[in-house]
DNA sequence: CTTGAATCCTACTTGATCGATAGGATATGC
DNA sequence: GCATATCCTATCGATCAAGTAGGATTCAAG
């Protein structure tokens, strides 16, 4: 699950909305309030629009507001309303991969994936998410041990290594 | 979550090793075996051997096989090994992320976000993968309804519409 | 009816990354 | 020493990400 630049101001931009809702507030307003790049922010709030997330206004005392309520606005739509599908395999999505021989049944592997990104993302409104307050479902996640801790055993630095690992 | 062409590759070349293991493979054989270009596998290889997750011999009979036993591998660490974290948010780690104003609650998001991948790609072993015998819980994700099929509401293909949305 | 503040549109730049490919150096078994 | 492998370095074109720039358009207030 990787999260682009766009994808994270998207969300900080909405979750701002959201906290205000419904007042209208403009783009530089909004990027100030998020330490944003105004223009960047401009963006962004255009591919919102265009997905229906927001609304807008032009003009002296224009801006944007959330199109719903803050509550019927999930984190998963914001993402994908810039960044494109949540889950993408080789820029194909899950059930569209088909293999042979010994990867038969990784198509089923990609769709389970998915499935658990969308259970965290799509599930989590844009309130939720201001205030912290999220599903039991999601809440346990993060209350695991690891949860908050790198996984390693491989991890990218050491992957320049020189060392050579034949057999025996 | 999204997996690269050589992470894709990465996974069809290790479940090819695990159906034969412990036999040795040369890497033309793997790359045939899945119809992918020689050249590419050499490299993808390179990085699963750098990783320790396989082992290599030189020379005539040489070849590639799995460091431990399929059971023991995770498809997961696949993927690490070659495309890196799992998952990230604008390049940093889940755990890293910090945010003033209505963002303060992201970082317990994205770190259960991740949680969730981890509990599919982590708990698939490569044996399980080629069997297709998935543990409960991931069998009870592509078991659901919607698993199957895209989210839509704003499909990749709809960001480009001309119309605009004001506000009223 | 002008002015200023705002959205909105098009284009551009710059750098990185991705998906390969090419050629050759090195090791190994027969 | 020869065939077969791995292994290393370098390159290439295309694509994309991140952010910038400038201006056209719209609207409310004075």
């Amino acid at each position: 699950m990787q999260v682009s630049a766009r994808g994270e101001c998207a969300v900080r931009i909405a979750l701002t909305l959201a906290t205000d809702h419904p007042r209208t507030i403009s783009a530089g307003a909004l990027a100030s309030a998020q330490g944003l790049p105004g223009k960047f922010a401009e963006v962004i709030l255009g591919d919102l629009r265009r997905a229906h997330l927001v609304a807008s206004a032009r003009g002296v005392e224009g801006g944007y507001r959330l199109a719903r309520g803050p509550e019927r606005i999930s984190v998963g739509e914001v993402l994908r309303a810039v960044d494109g599908p949540l889950s993408e395999v080789r820029g194909r999505r899950p059930e569209e991969t088909s293999y042979e021989g010994a990867a038969v049944n990784l198509p089923r592997l990609w769709v389970a994936a998915r499935a658990a990104v969308r259970s965290v993302l799509d599930e989590v409104s844009l309130e939720q998410a201001a205030t912290g307050e999220f599903p039991v479902r999601v809440a346990e996640l993060t209350a695991q041990e690891g949860a908050w801790f790198p996984r390693l055993g491989c991890a990218a630095g050491t992957r320049d290594l020189k060392s050579t690992y034949p057999i025996e």
